[in-house]
DNA sequence: AAATAAGGTTAATCTAGTTTAACATTTACT
DNA sequence: AGTAAATGTTAAACTAGATTAACCTTATTT
């Protein structure tokens, strides 16, 4: 179900937050499992429930909603180490408003709502530690909003490649652009002009 | 530092998410207390550290960033029986990029940092609910991205009319166009567009 | 009741970003 | 290597929403 490297990686993981027993430790990873997807494979998909919450070992996933003229906004991408899930989903167990897809053969490991709950009950340690991780991303999430208020389109972009200069090298433009709210075409009319400037 | 209503009213908030015993309850009621504050004044201000996590019991807040061209922009409104703090302030005790101000007359039940370590360690149950809350808000802040990207601003305020009727009667049209992320004119245009079609 | 301040409206002008469409470049596949 | 598909660029025409500025309406204060 879940390698020796594999273990490795998310107890190293782990151990950078919280300081797990080896009992602890072991019984984390008797409930979760690994899952491999290639690249294009979608983990879940608008409509569907969103059954588990995933750590990413490998590979690169994004999660985007399509709006009613088929539109793809793209919320969110996760690399190593990240974690991907619709949690409006997830938290409620009814179906998602959003896609998830691999964007790179991805490797996973795979945390059940029901093993979620039970390692909560469990380890109340994880329960902190998982509070903390959402508290970040709302934070974050928040920071977000602000600065698509704020900040023009070319500041936007260049706090992009300034936060995550290692996603930038990975994704397409395309997705970069809608991630940052705006077209393609504008991103790269943005891009000319930055050249320009110095 | 609480009165009787006072003790009630947050009781009773918290009783309709996590069932504690008197004695949780006693507990937590002891290591809180209430502050009063007028209109216009600032629980927190851009640059300090936010000590508190507040339960607005009465009133209402504006949370908002200004920018460096001085301009205001609300990322949220709270009022009874919602929570306000700037959550990135308050988990790293580091300066605030946010304020806080009120919008009314208002009643917090003030939770410090170190108080809300203790309830966490103290009750478990307590940090479950934080969590769950915090999941909540994290959720709510992605879909409003996605809708600021996907919606027009004519959209955005239907939304916001229909999501939140009670917050849009208490406070000025111009505070609605700042959280909406539009101009006080546009959205005058807008809603005359809206009783045109009618 | 007048005066002031705070909030809201209207309209003309402007601009950041979109749309459309044609073309260029890179990547992946046979 | 050659072809198709995916990605990226450029430029002209367009639009949602911003800016400016003048005016109107509603509360609040004296």
């Amino acid at each position: 179900m879940i390698s020796a490297i594999q273990m490795e990686a998310l107890l190293k993981y782990m151990s950078s937050h919280i300081q797990l027993s080896p009992e602890e430790e072991a019984f984390l990873l008797s409930k979760v499992f690994v899952r491999k997807y290639l690249k294009g494979q979608y983990i879940v998909q608008q409509g569907d429930v969103c059954k588990y919450e995933c750590f990413v070992l490998s590979g690169c996933t994004k999660m985007f909603y399509v709006d009613d003229e088929g539109q793809e906004h793209i919320i969110m991408f996760s690399i190593e180490d990240w974690w991907t899930s619709d949690m409006g989903s997830f938290i409620t167990q009814t179906p998602a408003d959003f896609n998830i897809q691999c964007l790179e053969n991805t490797v996973l490991v795979m945390f059940s709502y029901d093993v979620i709950e039970e390692l909560y009950a469990n380890i109340p340690k994880l329960e902190r530690f998982f509070r903390q991780i959402i508290e970040r991303a709302f934070v974050a999430s928040q920071k977000r909003i602000v600065r698509n208020f704020a900040l023009t389109a070319k500041d936007r972009y260049l706090y992009f490649r300034k936060q995550y200069p290692k996603i930038e090298q990975r994704i397409p433009q395309y997705m970069i652009a809608s991630y940052l709210g705006i077209t393609k075409e504008f991103l790269s009319k943005v891009k000319s002009q930055l050249i320009l400037e110095q």
